[in-house]
DNA sequence: GCAATAATACTCGGATAGAGTCTGTCCGAGTGTCTGGGG
DNA sequence: CCCCAGACACTCGGACAGACTCTATCCGAGTATTATTGC
Protein backbone atom coordinates (compact mmCIF):
# COMPACT_ATOMS: atom_id res chain seq x y z
CA UNK A 1 0.00 0.00 0.00
CA UNK A 2 1.82 2.98 -1.44
CA UNK A 3 0.22 6.54 -1.30
CA UNK A 4 0.88 8.73 -4.27
CA UNK A 5 4.02 10.62 -4.20
CA UNK A 6 1.85 13.56 -5.65
CA UNK A 7 0.66 13.98 -1.98
CA UNK A 8 4.24 15.73 -0.58
CA UNK A 9 4.16 17.59 -3.59
CA UNK A 10 0.90 19.30 -3.34
CA UNK A 11 1.38 19.50 0.16
CA UNK A 12 4.47 22.08 -0.05
CA UNK A 13 3.05 23.45 -3.11
CA UNK A 14 0.22 25.16 -1.33
CA UNK A 15 2.46 26.33 1.56
CA UNK A 16 4.30 27.67 -0.65
CA UNK A 17 1.41 29.25 -2.58
CA UNK A 18 0.61 30.76 0.60
CA UNK A 19 3.33 32.88 1.72
CA UNK A 20 2.98 35.26 -1.71
CA UNK A 21 0.40 37.21 -1.95
CA UNK A 22 -3.50 35.80 -2.25
CA UNK A 23 -3.49 37.18 -6.03
CA UNK A 24 -0.02 36.39 -7.18
CA UNK A 25 0.08 33.19 -9.63
CA UNK A 26 2.97 31.05 -9.80
CA UNK A 27 3.31 28.75 -13.08
CA UNK A 28 3.91 24.97 -12.62
CA UNK A 29 7.74 25.26 -14.47
CA UNK A 30 7.98 27.38 -11.26
CA UNK A 31 7.26 25.45 -8.41
CA UNK A 32 8.61 22.38 -10.08
CA UNK A 33 11.94 24.32 -10.92
CA UNK A 34 12.00 24.86 -6.72
CA UNK A 35 11.94 21.07 -6.29
CA UNK A 36 13.40 19.93 -8.83
CA UNK A 37 10.17 18.04 -10.32
CA UNK A 38 9.52 16.46 -13.29
CA UNK A 39 6.73 19.88 -14.43
CA UNK A 40 4.63 18.15 -16.20
CA UNK A 41 4.06 15.66 -14.20
CA UNK A 42 3.59 18.13 -10.91
CA UNK A 43 1.28 20.03 -13.32
CA UNK A 44 -0.99 17.02 -13.56
CA UNK A 45 -1.23 16.46 -9.69
CA UNK A 46 -2.14 20.42 -9.53
CA UNK A 47 -4.48 20.25 -11.75
CA UNK A 48 -5.97 17.77 -9.20
CA UNK A 49 -6.09 20.44 -6.47
CA UNK A 50 -7.91 22.88 -9.11
CA UNK A 51 -10.67 20.22 -9.30
CA UNK A 52 -10.76 19.92 -6.13
CA UNK A 53 -10.98 23.40 -5.27
CA UNK A 54 -7.79 24.32 -3.49
CA UNK A 55 -6.30 25.81 -6.36
CA UNK A 56 -7.51 28.03 -8.72
CA UNK A 57 -5.50 28.13 -11.88
CA UNK A 58 -4.98 31.58 -14.82
CA UNK A 59 -3.84 30.46 -18.53
CA UNK A 60 -1.73 32.54 -20.39
CA UNK A 61 1.27 34.97 -19.52
CA UNK A 62 1.20 35.94 -16.25
CA UNK A 63 -1.12 32.94 -15.44
CA UNK A 64 -0.14 30.26 -13.35
CA UNK A 65 -1.57 28.84 -10.22
CA UNK A 66 -3.03 29.76 -6.66
CA UNK A 67 -4.63 28.98 -3.60
CA UNK A 68 -8.31 29.18 -4.02
CA UNK A 69 -8.87 29.56 -0.21
CA UNK A 70 -6.61 30.45 2.96
CA UNK A 71 -4.09 27.93 3.62
CA UNK A 72 -6.43 27.79 7.34
CA UNK A 73 -9.16 26.01 5.45
CA UNK A 74 -7.44 23.81 3.85
CA UNK A 75 -6.67 20.10 5.61
CA UNK A 76 -4.99 17.65 4.84
CA UNK A 77 -7.26 15.58 3.92
CA UNK A 78 -8.94 17.96 1.48
CA UNK A 79 -5.47 17.42 -0.43
CA UNK A 80 -5.34 13.65 -0.07
CA UNK A 81 -8.31 13.22 -1.41
CA UNK A 82 -7.37 15.57 -4.03
CA UNK A 83 -4.59 13.26 -4.93
CA UNK A 84 -6.22 10.20 -4.14
CA UNK A 85 -9.26 9.75 -4.79
CA UNK A 86 -12.33 9.10 -2.37
CA UNK A 87 -12.09 5.41 -2.34
CA UNK A 88 -11.05 4.21 0.91
CA UNK A 89 -7.51 2.20 1.20
CA UNK A 90 -9.05 -1.28 2.09
CA UNK A 91 -12.11 -2.04 -0.05
CA UNK A 92 -14.26 -4.93 0.63
CA UNK A 93 -15.27 -7.68 -1.92
CA UNK A 94 -17.31 -9.49 0.20
CA UNK A 95 -16.23 -12.37 0.15
CA UNK A 96 -18.04 -13.79 2.91
CA UNK A 97 -20.76 -13.91 0.46
CA UNK A 98 -19.24 -16.19 -2.22
CA UNK A 99 -18.90 -19.79 -1.90
CA UNK A 100 -20.81 -23.07 -0.23
CA UNK A 101 -21.25 -21.24 3.04
CA UNK A 102 -21.64 -17.73 1.57
CA UNK A 103 -24.21 -15.26 3.97
CA UNK A 104 -27.47 -15.20 2.59
CA UNK A 105 -28.84 -11.99 1.96
CA UNK A 106 -31.68 -13.14 4.17
CA UNK A 107 -29.48 -12.95 7.52
CA UNK A 108 -28.56 -9.21 6.91
CA UNK A 109 -28.90 -6.96 4.01
CA UNK A 110 -26.64 -6.34 1.71
CA UNK A 111 -25.57 -2.99 2.43
CA UNK A 112 -24.58 -4.06 5.56
CA UNK A 113 -20.98 -4.77 5.61
CA UNK A 114 -18.90 -7.55 7.55
CA UNK A 115 -17.29 -7.39 10.82
CA UNK A 116 -14.05 -7.31 8.81
CA UNK A 117 -14.75 -4.41 6.97
CA UNK A 118 -16.48 -3.10 9.67
CA UNK A 119 -13.10 -3.13 12.04
CA UNK A 120 -10.91 -2.06 9.24
CA UNK A 121 -13.31 0.96 8.48
CA UNK A 122 -13.63 2.49 11.70
CA UNK A 123 -9.57 2.28 11.76
CA UNK A 124 -9.16 4.11 8.65
CA UNK A 125 -11.74 6.40 9.77
CA UNK A 126 -9.21 7.40 12.48
CA UNK A 127 -6.55 7.93 10.27
CA UNK A 128 -8.60 10.54 8.36
CA UNK A 129 -10.40 12.22 11.25
CA UNK A 130 -6.74 12.84 11.74
CA UNK A 131 -6.18 14.11 8.64
CA UNK A 132 -9.35 16.06 8.87
CA UNK A 133 -7.84 17.80 11.96
CA UNK A 134 -5.29 19.15 10.74
CA UNK A 135 -4.82 22.16 7.98
CA UNK A 136 -1.62 22.90 6.03
CA UNK A 137 -1.50 26.12 7.89
CA UNK A 138 -0.56 23.79 10.51
CA UNK A 139 2.20 22.45 8.72
CA UNK A 140 3.31 25.92 7.76
CA UNK A 141 3.44 26.95 11.29
CA UNK A 142 5.60 24.13 12.15
CA UNK A 143 7.57 24.40 8.89
CA UNK A 144 8.83 27.75 9.99
CA UNK A 145 9.28 26.96 13.40
CA UNK A 146 12.06 25.05 12.19
CA UNK A 147 13.40 27.00 9.27
CA UNK A 148 12.32 30.56 9.94
CA UNK A 149 14.61 31.82 6.83
CA UNK A 150 13.35 29.72 4.79
CA UNK A 151 9.76 31.27 3.76
CA UNK A 152 11.44 34.54 2.87
CA UNK A 153 13.70 32.71 0.91
CA UNK A 154 11.13 30.73 -1.18
CA UNK A 155 8.97 34.03 -1.15
CA UNK A 156 12.01 35.96 -2.89
CA UNK A 157 13.43 33.32 -5.24
CA UNK A 158 9.68 32.84 -6.36
CA UNK A 159 8.92 36.68 -7.40
CA UNK A 160 12.26 37.18 -8.44
CA UNK A 161 13.26 35.48 -10.84
CA UNK A 162 11.50 37.40 -13.40
CA UNK A 163 7.48 36.67 -12.82
CA UNK A 164 7.67 39.51 -14.80
CA UNK A 165 9.20 39.68 -17.90
CA UNK A 166 12.63 41.22 -18.37
CA UNK A 167 12.90 39.61 -22.10
CA UNK A 168 13.23 42.82 -23.74
CA UNK A 169 13.54 45.09 -20.85
CA UNK A 170 17.36 46.36 -21.11
CA UNK A 171 19.17 47.43 -18.50
CA UNK A 172 19.03 51.41 -17.63
CA UNK A 173 21.28 53.29 -20.58
CA UNK A 174 21.22 50.79 -22.26
CA UNK A 175 18.95 52.16 -24.65
CA UNK A 176 20.91 54.27 -26.96
CA UNK B 1 -3.76 4.12 -2.28
CA UNK B 2 -5.13 0.69 -2.35
CA UNK B 3 -4.56 -1.79 0.62
CA UNK B 4 -3.87 -5.47 -0.98
CA UNK B 5 -6.80 -7.77 -1.33
CA UNK B 6 -4.81 -10.62 0.88
CA UNK B 7 -5.85 -8.45 3.91
CA UNK B 8 -9.46 -9.37 3.76
CA UNK B 9 -9.26 -12.64 2.82
CA UNK B 10 -6.20 -13.10 5.86
CA UNK B 11 -8.69 -11.74 8.04
CA UNK B 12 -11.61 -14.11 7.23
CA UNK B 13 -9.25 -17.11 7.01
CA UNK B 14 -7.80 -16.70 10.52
CA UNK B 15 -11.43 -16.61 12.57
CA UNK B 16 -12.62 -19.56 10.74
CA UNK B 17 -9.30 -20.87 11.71
CA UNK B 18 -10.16 -20.27 15.38
CA UNK B 19 -12.91 -21.89 14.84
CA UNK B 20 -11.64 -25.31 14.91
CA UNK B 21 -9.43 -27.08 17.79
CA UNK B 22 -5.82 -25.30 17.62
CA UNK B 23 -4.19 -28.57 16.29
CA UNK B 24 -6.37 -29.33 13.08
CA UNK B 25 -5.10 -27.80 10.08
CA UNK B 26 -6.74 -27.07 7.14
CA UNK B 27 -5.24 -27.19 3.53
CA UNK B 28 -5.01 -23.90 1.59
CA UNK B 29 -7.19 -25.61 -1.15
CA UNK B 30 -9.87 -25.88 1.14
CA UNK B 31 -10.14 -22.13 2.60
CA UNK B 32 -9.86 -21.41 -1.48
CA UNK B 33 -13.04 -23.39 -2.08
CA UNK B 34 -14.75 -21.61 0.98
CA UNK B 35 -14.68 -18.41 -0.37
CA UNK B 36 -14.17 -19.40 -3.95
CA UNK B 37 -10.60 -17.43 -4.15
CA UNK B 38 -7.54 -18.98 -6.61
CA UNK B 39 -6.23 -20.62 -4.03
CA UNK B 40 -2.59 -20.68 -5.16
CA UNK B 41 -2.62 -16.75 -4.34
CA UNK B 42 -4.39 -17.62 -1.03
CA UNK B 43 -1.35 -19.91 -0.46
CA UNK B 44 0.54 -16.74 -1.07
CA UNK B 45 -1.14 -14.70 1.32
CA UNK B 46 -1.27 -17.47 3.85
CA UNK B 47 2.32 -17.63 3.39
CA UNK B 48 3.15 -14.33 4.58
CA UNK B 49 0.94 -14.50 7.42
CA UNK B 50 2.96 -17.78 8.31
CA UNK B 51 6.55 -16.07 7.79
CA UNK B 52 5.20 -13.25 10.14
CA UNK B 53 4.34 -15.98 12.89
CA UNK B 54 0.84 -15.90 12.79
CA UNK B 55 -0.24 -19.14 11.26
CA UNK B 56 1.50 -22.56 11.39
CA UNK B 57 2.00 -24.48 8.46
CA UNK B 58 2.87 -28.34 8.15
CA UNK B 59 3.29 -29.89 4.49
CA UNK B 60 2.43 -33.67 3.86
CA UNK B 61 -1.17 -35.30 4.08
CA UNK B 62 -3.04 -33.78 6.36
CA UNK B 63 -1.29 -31.24 6.38
CA UNK B 64 -2.27 -27.32 5.99
CA UNK B 65 -2.21 -24.50 8.20
CA UNK B 66 -3.51 -23.39 11.91
CA UNK B 67 -2.99 -20.88 13.94
CA UNK B 68 0.48 -19.91 15.77
CA UNK B 69 -1.31 -18.47 18.51
CA UNK B 70 -4.65 -17.41 20.24
CA UNK B 71 -7.15 -15.29 18.42
CA UNK B 72 -6.65 -12.87 21.33
CA UNK B 73 -3.40 -12.47 20.65
CA UNK B 74 -3.18 -11.23 16.89
CA UNK B 75 -3.73 -7.55 15.89
CA UNK B 76 -5.08 -6.28 13.07
CA UNK B 77 -2.11 -4.66 12.50
CA UNK B 78 0.01 -7.96 13.02
CA UNK B 79 -2.43 -9.76 10.29
CA UNK B 80 -2.14 -6.01 7.71
CA UNK B 81 2.20 -5.97 8.27
CA UNK B 82 2.34 -9.35 7.51
CA UNK B 83 0.71 -8.68 4.22
CA UNK B 84 1.42 -5.16 3.42
CA UNK B 85 5.16 -5.08 4.96
CA UNK B 86 5.91 -2.57 7.38
CA UNK B 87 6.85 0.35 5.09
CA UNK B 88 4.26 3.27 5.73
CA UNK B 89 1.63 4.54 3.11
CA UNK B 90 3.14 8.20 2.89
CA UNK B 91 6.67 8.22 2.43
CA UNK B 92 8.57 11.53 2.07
CA UNK B 93 11.20 11.51 -0.45
CA UNK B 94 12.80 14.95 0.79
CA UNK B 95 11.90 17.36 -1.78
CA UNK B 96 12.68 20.19 0.38
CA UNK B 97 16.23 19.03 0.81
CA UNK B 98 16.39 19.53 -3.53
CA UNK B 99 16.46 22.66 -5.61
CA UNK B 100 18.02 25.98 -5.47
CA UNK B 101 16.57 26.96 -1.51
CA UNK B 102 17.12 23.23 -0.40
CA UNK B 103 17.10 22.86 2.97
CA UNK B 104 20.31 22.98 3.92
CA UNK B 105 21.92 20.18 6.41
CA UNK B 106 23.65 22.62 8.76
CA UNK B 107 19.63 24.23 9.35
CA UNK B 108 18.97 20.62 11.14
CA UNK B 109 20.24 17.10 11.02
CA UNK B 110 19.48 14.27 8.03
CA UNK B 111 17.19 12.58 10.31
CA UNK B 112 14.78 14.92 10.83
CA UNK B 113 11.83 14.77 8.83
CA UNK B 114 10.30 17.79 7.61
CA UNK B 115 6.63 19.20 8.99
CA UNK B 116 4.92 17.97 5.94
CA UNK B 117 6.30 14.27 6.54
CA UNK B 118 5.83 14.68 10.11
CA UNK B 119 2.09 15.51 9.79
CA UNK B 120 0.98 12.93 7.71
CA UNK B 121 3.12 10.48 9.63
CA UNK B 122 1.13 11.36 13.00
CA UNK B 123 -1.80 10.68 10.73
CA UNK B 124 -0.69 7.43 9.96
CA UNK B 125 0.61 5.94 13.48
CA UNK B 126 -3.55 6.90 14.59
CA UNK B 127 -4.66 4.40 12.00
CA UNK B 128 -1.85 1.75 13.35
CA UNK B 129 -2.72 2.58 16.57
CA UNK B 130 -6.04 1.76 16.20
CA UNK B 131 -5.22 -1.22 14.02
CA UNK B 132 -3.16 -2.27 17.20
CA UNK B 133 -5.90 -1.97 19.67
CA UNK B 134 -8.05 -4.34 18.21
CA UNK B 135 -7.47 -8.16 18.10
CA UNK B 136 -9.22 -10.50 15.59
CA UNK B 137 -11.36 -11.94 18.45
CA UNK B 138 -13.06 -8.57 18.24
CA UNK B 139 -13.59 -9.07 14.94
CA UNK B 140 -14.93 -12.69 15.14
CA UNK B 141 -16.79 -11.68 17.98
CA UNK B 142 -19.07 -9.23 16.30
CA UNK B 143 -19.18 -11.65 13.28
CA UNK B 144 -20.97 -14.40 15.67
CA UNK B 145 -23.16 -11.47 17.09
CA UNK B 146 -24.36 -10.99 13.41
CA UNK B 147 -24.54 -14.41 12.24
CA UNK B 148 -24.71 -16.79 14.94
CA UNK B 149 -25.14 -19.77 13.07
CA UNK B 150 -22.00 -19.37 10.60
CA UNK B 151 -19.66 -20.67 13.08
CA UNK B 152 -21.21 -23.64 13.55
CA UNK B 153 -21.65 -24.38 9.63
CA UNK B 154 -17.96 -23.49 8.65
CA UNK B 155 -16.87 -25.17 11.24
CA UNK B 156 -18.87 -28.39 10.11
CA UNK B 157 -18.13 -28.00 6.16
CA UNK B 158 -13.93 -27.54 6.76
CA UNK B 159 -13.75 -30.45 8.97
CA UNK B 160 -17.02 -32.93 7.48
CA UNK B 161 -16.14 -32.96 4.12
CA UNK B 162 -13.58 -35.80 4.24
CA UNK B 163 -10.91 -33.48 5.78
CA UNK B 164 -9.59 -37.35 6.89
CA UNK B 165 -9.63 -39.48 3.60
CA UNK B 166 -12.54 -41.09 2.62
CA UNK B 167 -10.90 -41.95 -0.69
CA UNK B 168 -10.38 -45.74 -0.52
CA UNK B 169 -12.77 -46.30 1.79
CA UNK B 170 -16.00 -47.78 0.85
CA UNK B 171 -19.34 -47.65 2.32
CA UNK B 172 -19.91 -50.68 5.03
CA UNK B 173 -21.19 -53.54 3.88
CA UNK B 174 -19.66 -52.55 0.31
CA UNK B 175 -16.59 -54.39 1.49
CA UNK B 176 -17.89 -58.10 0.62
C1' DG C 1 -1.01 -62.01 11.17
C1' DC C 2 2.80 -58.55 11.48
C1' DA C 3 6.63 -55.63 10.17
C1' DA C 4 9.42 -53.44 6.82
C1' DT C 5 9.52 -51.20 2.42
C1' DA C 6 8.48 -48.89 -1.75
C1' DA C 7 5.10 -46.26 -4.15
C1' DT C 8 1.73 -42.74 -3.82
C1' DA C 9 -0.77 -38.65 -3.35
C1' DC C 10 -1.17 -34.62 -0.93
C1' DT C 11 0.73 -30.44 1.21
C1' DC C 12 3.37 -26.18 1.27
C1' DG C 13 6.98 -23.13 -0.86
C1' DG C 14 9.15 -20.29 -3.96
C1' DA C 15 9.90 -19.00 -8.87
C1' DT C 16 7.47 -17.40 -13.04
C1' DA C 17 3.80 -14.59 -16.33
C1' DG C 18 -0.23 -11.09 -16.78
C1' DA C 19 -3.08 -6.98 -15.38
C1' DG C 20 -3.78 -2.64 -13.34
C1' DT C 21 -2.18 1.56 -11.45
C1' DC C 22 1.19 5.04 -10.68
C1' DT C 23 4.73 7.79 -12.94
C1' DG C 24 6.36 10.54 -16.57
C1' DT C 25 5.91 12.95 -21.16
C1' DC C 26 3.90 15.17 -25.11
C1' DC C 27 1.21 18.34 -27.81
C1' DG C 28 -2.94 21.32 -28.42
C1' DA C 29 -6.48 25.12 -26.79
C1' DG C 30 -6.83 29.41 -24.77
C1' DT C 31 -5.24 34.01 -23.22
C1' DG C 32 -2.72 38.17 -22.00
C1' DT C 33 1.21 40.77 -23.84
C1' DC C 34 3.95 43.03 -27.08
C1' DT C 35 4.82 45.18 -31.64
C1' DG C 36 3.71 47.74 -35.51
C1' DG C 37 0.88 50.84 -38.14
C1' DG C 38 -2.70 54.28 -38.77
C1' DG C 39 -5.45 58.31 -37.30
C1' DC D 1 0.43 61.35 -28.95
C1' DC D 2 -3.40 57.81 -28.81
C1' DC D 3 -5.92 53.80 -30.63
C1' DC D 4 -6.35 49.48 -33.02
C1' DA D 5 -5.13 45.16 -35.09
C1' DG D 6 -2.18 41.37 -35.62
C1' DA D 7 1.30 38.23 -34.14
C1' DC D 8 3.43 36.16 -30.42
C1' DA D 9 4.76 33.72 -26.37
C1' DC D 10 3.30 31.79 -22.29
C1' DT D 11 0.03 29.16 -19.48
C1' DC D 12 -2.94 25.30 -18.34
C1' DG D 13 -5.45 21.02 -19.82
C1' DG D 14 -6.10 16.59 -21.28
C1' DA D 15 -4.37 12.63 -24.20
C1' DC D 16 -0.46 9.32 -24.78
C1' DA D 17 3.76 5.81 -23.36
C1' DG D 18 6.82 3.50 -19.65
C1' DA D 19 7.74 1.45 -14.94
C1' DC D 20 6.44 -0.70 -10.98
C1' DT D 21 3.44 -3.23 -7.92
C1' DC D 22 -0.39 -6.26 -7.29
C1' DT D 23 -2.69 -10.36 -9.02
C1' DA D 24 -2.67 -14.92 -10.67
C1' DT D 25 -0.44 -19.26 -11.94
C1' DC D 26 2.78 -23.13 -12.31
C1' DC D 27 5.92 -26.63 -10.90
C1' DG D 28 9.19 -28.66 -7.47
C1' DA D 29 10.61 -30.32 -2.44
C1' DG D 30 9.05 -32.73 1.37
C1' DT D 31 6.04 -35.83 4.12
C1' DA D 32 2.35 -38.84 6.07
C1' DT D 33 -0.37 -42.35 4.17
C1' DT D 34 -1.15 -46.66 1.83
C1' DA D 35 -0.52 -50.84 -0.56
C1' DT D 36 2.66 -54.52 -1.19
C1' DT D 37 5.90 -58.01 -0.05
C1' DG D 38 8.34 -61.07 2.80
C1' DC D 39 8.65 -63.57 7.14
Amino acid sequence: MRMSEGVEWALHCCVDLSILEPTQTVPVNRLATLYDLPPAYLNKQLQALGRAGILRSTPGPRGGFRLARPLEEITLLDVVVAIEGTQPAFRCTNIIRRGPVAESDAEYGHLMPCAVSQAMRVAELAWRRHLAARVVADVRAVAELRAPRRSTMVREWLVGKGNHRERKRRPCGDRG
